[in-house]
DNA sequence: CAGCGCTCGTTCACATGTTCACAAAGTCGC
DNA sequence: GCGACTTTGTGAACATGTGAACGAGCGCTG
């Protein structure tokens, strides 16, 4: 209750909260008007009781007894995650990857609009991606003034992406999300979020690897009768629970 | 030292492993022998100590006084990683970011390569994406059990990624990274992990919109004298780099 | 309008992850 | 060889995040 602990939010939280915000969009979509802290768990595949700790760090306006107004809550999230207003965006890096980020429409619809795109090669400037016509990287700092441009999108070889982002932070950009394979090194006001398919591809890759170790162990200790077949535990972190199979 | 303590391996070390990797490759390239924690930590980004102990659970292959051999370090987390052998991948949903990670040929040199593409519009199937070509969605568990996939990438829209899902884990397929703005409901043994692009937006749109609050706050809190000016903590002092996340 | 059942909000114990600090263990110069 | 210096490996404090339990408040019902 107390408005001081309001200001601290953990990050874990704020990463969860679009999550429910995409799941109380489904709601609405499918005209529920109420949602339990149990339903938004399961839809959002955590446990309730985060659900409603997640949500009081807002003075949340659930009603006891019978849950969240979709609407409302909707509502605050939204505010929260300052989904009111419009995000500029650029993009840096006209590849495979930046390219299909700027054709693709899925943010748009909750505020975030690419207003540019920049490449440094020549060939490719004056081409059409999406509703954008990729320009000169030299124009990065200015079109970063002239657009508003909160957040940079980096999509670059790794050999490219610092010198970007030190164009962007010194254009005022202090948001990056940055899909390039490295470390970059920027002031400590400058929030970067690092999305690498490769690791995420490895990490994956080392669970599996785990998995043939421990089963290729299991089979050679399975000369003795008992041998305990379910006791390699998964490991899972954050993985659902298969309680229920609705395949109806 | 206990091959006890070796068996359970946080995470969070897990999720920076391919990050150490990567700086140990660039080591090489650059013909350094030996990396001391400290050089690793700044190249990766993080503190020295969790070098240390993130290592540590791996077995004991520094020498004190010295540091890591960066070529013997680099074979072990190879290993660790399962970065000897190769891992075959399908991509299910042929759209811009699909195609995109299909042309994208920064995964095969470190033992990912896409075997295939498959899609669920028959208009798409047979196009040539980079070296493959899009098949039918239909041909999907065949695929997966032909060419021995162990991991799949669902880029479809969120409404068909679920069906996805449960096709790959019917052939067989425990690990999935998942492009798809869904929860996917799977058995608790297959692991999942989730990457996307519009999570990342709202959580810098949210840290952006403290900062203008804070920032706004602080304006509003000046007409007295004893106005703060650098009392709106971005961070603390000491932090020379840029604050880091990774995706979950 | 009182009791009852439901669900939120909060507290507490536990698990996981990070950082500090330092002894152990090695190298290098002499 | 020996002592000084460097850097690892790790135990222990600290911080963050999670999950279970439970009291408090709200609506429904008789």
């Amino acid at each position: 209750m107390s408005p001081a602990r309001r200001r601290v939010i953990p990050e874990a939280t704020i990463a969860r909260l679009p999550v429910y915000h995409r799941c109380l969009l489904q709601m609405q979509a499918e005209e529920r008007s109420k949602a339990s802290s149990e339903q938004l768990a399961e839809m959002a595949g955590v446990n309730a009781a985060k659900v409603r700790k997640d949500l009081s760090y807002f003075g949340s306006y659930g009603t006891r007894g019978v849950g969240y107004g979709v609407d409302h809550l909707l509502v605050e999230i939204r505010r929260e995650l300052g989904l009111t207003h419009d995000w500029p965006c650029v993009i840096v890096g006209a590849g495979n990857l930046g390219s299909a980020l700027a054709k693709f429409a899925g943010f748009s619809d909750r505020g975030f609009s690419v207003v540019a795109v920049v490449d440094i090669d020549p060939a490719r400037v004056g081409e059409q991606v999406g509703e954008l016509v990729i320009q000169h990287e030299e124009r990065l700092a200015e079109l970063v003034l002239e657009h508003a441009v909160v957040i940079g999108i980096i999509t670059t070889p790794p050999a490219a992406a610092q010198e970007a982002a030190d164009t962007l932070t010194q254009a005022g950009v202090r948001s990056i999300l940055n899909f390039a394979p490295t470390v970059l090194d920027l002031p400590a006001d400058v929030l970067v979020r690092d999305v690498d398919v490769a690791v995420e591809l490895q990490i994956l890759a080392f669970h599996e690897e785990r998995r043939a170790a421990a089963k290729a162990s299991a089979t050679a200790a399975a000369k003795p009768a008992t041998a305990k077949p379910a006791a390699t535990k998964p490991a899972t972190g954050k993985q659902v629970t298969a309680k229920r199979a609705t395949a109806s």
